[in-house]
RNA sequence: GACCCUAUGGUCUAGCGGUUAGGACACAUCCCUUUCACGGAUGUAGCCCGGGUUCGAUUCCCGGUAGGGUCGCCA
């Protein structure tokens, strides 16, 4: 039998980088086994469902491109444009519009086992909370419901931690029956949890170790209902750098924090591969198809890891030096457009020409309006630092006969930018680092940039030389 | 407090009853490039502590310590 794996997040308007990665390893899985994957949505707590909080997570899920076999349809209403989702994945998410009915998320789902979120399965938990009433394994108390917990220890089968024998707290150990029904009528999570992975035939369930202990009442409530109880999974945890636990407030924590950073997907799902889990050959970069086949579980490490952001930041390093050009160019202007520049405003081939002189020279797309933004505008400042150290007097004449050298050039190409420039220096007696820093800094306003001869290709004679002029005005 | 999980350089990890304990990120130095980045080379740095088993423990067992988790009418 085809294993049956399912996410199940609750709409917070948040998805956590660790519920990211829960999702992605029960992805990898289903995908690994060519089983199901499901997504259910438990919305239980009424208060703060929203479709927003939904589509935080279809959208999160639908940027790491974790495709799902059964659950919510996704809408093409999604805040997410589709140009951001690797070109090179292929998306199995069909797209149709979302119903929304009241503030309630009513997407349509596809599956069998559906509803896919839980505020609409409330007549199930109704019948099974019966089914135990009935039994006798459940009592009233207080005007909730309370399960027969059982007093011995129960040992959990887990297939990354192993055998473990969950025996009783001392607070247990006073009462160790649980509310499955509270008094207003609503189930609790540890109930509908697990008749939802009941329902629906999951065969594994893959979660952060912070439900171990929990899985203790979950067993008991699957015998209850006299159902073998799934495989259990429980991976360790994502820490803060400090090995503090990372929570919602913590820089970082947010998976949507990586999207808006500029960060790719394919970079933070590598990432994220790399967290708990390895492939045990010294391989750290491996494409999503690699994962895949190689992914299991007894290879999932069995302690918590600290989130390295630099490392994160050297992935996405390598894959952006090798994106696709048209995607690049997409991902580029959008970042620029996001910093108020409209590239739009330029011929494509300037700004295509432009961005190709960028390209593997940054990391981030964030940073690229800062990087190359001297491109799309005139007014710029000069790096006060390296103004006082190359905008100073002697350089002046110097500049002056490199701005005559370049302005009686006929071709205005790297090239002859380069021989120019150099023949200037050794007239000069001076080296090409003298020209090269004030050029630099007189063409973009930084330090740092894209090769001198090629920006200055791109920018053409008529800027290049109005911008030296100007700097030389600056220099006095 | 009780119960559970975990422990290899700063970080992520490979590994094994006998290894010069391997790789990656980060860091330092050098080369390339008269920017930055990339690439190349070199270097600093590690088996938590204490017992036991064993001819021999980083590896197996026990204890301690440390970190994390759970004990809700939160999820």
């Amino acid at each position: 039998m085809k294993p049956r794996v399912r996410f199940a997040p609750s709409p917070t308007g948040y998805l956590h980088i660790g519920g990211a990665r829960t999702a992605l390893f029960n992805w990898l899985y289903a995908r690994h086994t060519g089983g199901t994957f499901i997504l259910r949505i438990e919305d239980t707590d009424a208060a703060r469902n929203s479709q927003e909080a939904v589509d935080v997570i279809l959208n999160g899920l639908r940027w790491l491109c974790l495709d799902w076999d059964e659950g919510p349809i996704v809408g093409q209403a999604s805040s997410l444009s589709s140009e951001r989702v690797s070109a090179s994945i292929e998306v199995k998410v069909p797209l149709a519009s979302p119903t929304v009915t009241g503030k309630m998320p009513v997407l349509p789902c596809k599956g069998n086992f559906g509803p896919y979120f839980q505020s609409q399965r409330s007549e199930i938990y109704k019948r099974r909370v019966q089914e135990l009433l009935s039994r006798g394994l459940a009592y009233e108390h207080e005007g909730a419901v309370k399960f027969k917990m059982q007093r011995e220890p129960v040992t959990i089968h887990d297939l990354v931690v192993g055998d473990v024998v969950r025996k009783l707290t001392d607070r247990e150990e006073l009462d160790p029956d649980f509310v499955i029904l509270r008094s207003d009528g609503q189930p609790v999570f540890h109930f509908v949890n697990v008749v939802d992975d009941l329902e629906m035939d999951i065969t594994h369930v893959i979660r952060g170790e912070d439900h171990l202990s929990n899985t203790a009442k979950h067993i008991a409530l699957f015998q209850a209902f006299g159902v073998k109880p799934p495989h259990y999974a429980h991976i360790p945890l994502i820490l803060n750098p400090d090995g503090s636990k990372m929570s919602k407030r913590d820089i970082g924590a947010s998976l949507t924090s990586y999207l808006d950073e500029g960060f790719l997907p394919e970079a933070v799902v590598n990432y994220l591969c790399l967290l708990g889990w390895s492939p045990k050959d010294n391989r750290e970069k491996l494409s999503r198809a690699e994962v895949v086949e190689r992914f299991d579980l007894p290879q999932i490490l069995r302690h918590n890891a600290r989130f390295d952001y630099e490392k994160l930041l050297w992935l996405q390093g390598e894959y952006a030096r090798e994106l696709a050009d048209d995607r690049f160019y997409e991902l580029a202007v959008h970042a620029f457009a996001k910093a108020g520049m409209d590239t739009n405003r330029f011929p494509l081939t300037y700004v295509k020409a432009a961005l190709d002189t960028c390209k593997g020279k940054f990391k981030l797309f964030n940073e690229l309006p800062a990087y190359a933004g001297f491109y799309f505008r005139d007014e710029f400042e000069y790096n006060a630092d390296d103004a006082k150290k190359v905008f100073i007097p002697e350089n002046k004449p110097r500049l002056e006969k490199l701005r005559d050298a370049f302005a009686a050039l006929n071709a205005f190409d790297a090239a002859t930018l380069e021989t120019a420039l150099k023949e200037t220096a050794r007239q000069l007696g001076v080296k090409a680092g003298a020209l090269i820093h004030p050029t630099r800094l007189a063409a973009t306003g930084n330090p740092h940039g894209p090769s001198l001869y090629h920006l200055l290709e791109v920018l053409g004679k008529e800027k290049s030389l109005a911008r030296i002029e100007k700097a030389l005005a600056a220099i006095g």
